[in-house]
DNA sequence: CGTCTATTTGAGCCCCGTCAAAGGCGGTGG
DNA sequence: CCACCGCCTTTGACGGGGCTCAAATAGACG
């Protein structure tokens, strides 16, 4: 027990390590997260970060989630996917307006994090806040990829950069094997996340299976063949800052 | 000239203050950016940001620029606008890989703020340090915003959506008379911001003032009717954050 | 007044959306 | 173990919103 709670900020300090190096003192300020709770969430549901008691800062540890905005008249654009070791809601302190929501692909479990004891640590950490404002550009900069994924490339390109994306992310997260992961996003949530429909997706699904390009079914995806798919989506790595560590 | 550099870091303080009021300290530690230079740029050239000696924190003071992202075709999205009072890198120290491009749309001219002494500043200013990162945190809600704009509206909702968000920043920034506004963009521009082609914003334009909710010719923009525009884009203001100060 | 760029217009077509229905697959309960 | 149910995936036919190609017109600037 203690032990898991042990592991729990080890999972916090090796997100934040995925920038900057934190001191040992940094790392000694982090335990006081110890106690912080894991909470968990069924598949399709909102982690609803509004009107909730103290805010907190989520670190998804198991799981998928995504970032989604909807129109009124019921339209849906995932406007982002979190995977484990990504961080829900660090703007929550400095935006008080949430312009988005966050929902569950898969039953997920999340360290929720007091923010406001967060944000007063990176008074005195400076380190912990850079890896923190890190995380949100690098949010910020898959975004802005997403824009031009969505407003320029074709469907079949679209989707195929979209599950490079996913696959060097879930790679870089350690949780692949092989050129294999596990892809519990449906069809209509790959619709939802290109501007695409789902009849759409799936027939462009299908060309990539057709040209060996990747395997997908029973929530399971293979990239059968990286250099082609990237070539196709022309896709660039540089803007997921995977290796850029100082 | 003096006179001119003081209001310089007028700009400055300024445009930190659209989301947390400064203290006096702040404002004085700030007076050591009157010497930082104002550069200017012409229409159309980018405002290269790599391999540039030290780096700086661009602080629009006049004209309008863009980020845009190319892919290796030729095709460009534009992801953002910039208009005066705006910050350009601020994420230039932390995410290391430029991962987008800045061009003029207009010439312009910019307050120059090195920006290793700016974070150095931040380390005794959290006040400023979370100035700076407001402007990072709404820049980033309004790229969600256009990604669902890109993804799920259709081309009349998308032009409107997008006139009406520019329409209502610049009169944040007051530069604004009446329902009138200057709009230096090429339907090229506008074409590259929605994805959509130039051919087609030229009937979507004609559409819209067709329906009399909009005049734009010789680079000026009046809005006839906000409330049908906006509702024509189901347009939702919150996420611009234009009133959130605390 | 000439040149260059931006805007406008027209005709044709294609990528992707829409509508509809069938088929597969996992879960649940009898 | 099977039957049923709900959701997801797949397939087909058709239509349309936006793209392409091409050329004419209008402004801006020297």
């Amino acid at each position: 027990m203690v032990a898991q709670r042990f592991s729990l900020v080890g999972h916090l300090v090796a997100s934040l390590e995925r920038c900057v190096r934190l001191s040992e003192e940094d790392r000694r300020a982090l335990e006081q997260f110890r106690g912080a709770p894991v909470r968990e969430a069924p598949a399709r549901h909102d982690l609803a970060s509004e009107a909730q008691e103290p805010a907190v800062v989520r670190l998804l540890l198991e799981g998928w989630a995504c970032r989604y905005k909807d129109l009124p008249d019921g339209r849906r654009q995932i406007v982002g996917f979190l995977v484990p070791g990504d961080f829900c809601d660090l703007n929550v302190h400095v935006l008080h307006r949430m312009d988005h929501s966050i929902g569950a692909i898969t039953p997920v479990r999340y360290f929720a994090i007091p923010s406001d004891r967060l944000h007063a640590l990176t008074e005195n950490h400076p380190r912990v806040a850079q890896a923190l404002l890190w995380h949100e550009l690098v949010t910020s900069s898959i975004q802005r990829e997403w824009l031009l994924n969505i407003g320029q490339r074709s469907a079949i390109e679209r989707v195929a950069h979209l599950l490079v994306e996913l696959y060097l992310r879930l790679r870089a997260a350690g949780v692949t094997a092989d050129e294999t992961c596990g892809f519990p996003l449906t069809q209509i949530d790959l619709a939802d996340a290109t501007g695409l429909t789902p009849v759409h997706i799936n027939r462009t699904l299908q060309q990539l299976r057709r040209e060996r390009l990747i395997a997908l079914s029973h929530r399971e995806l293979t990239i059968l063949d990286v250099a082609r798919l990237k070539q196709l989506a022309m896709f660039d790595a540089s803007y997921l800052q995977l290796d850029s560590c100082d």
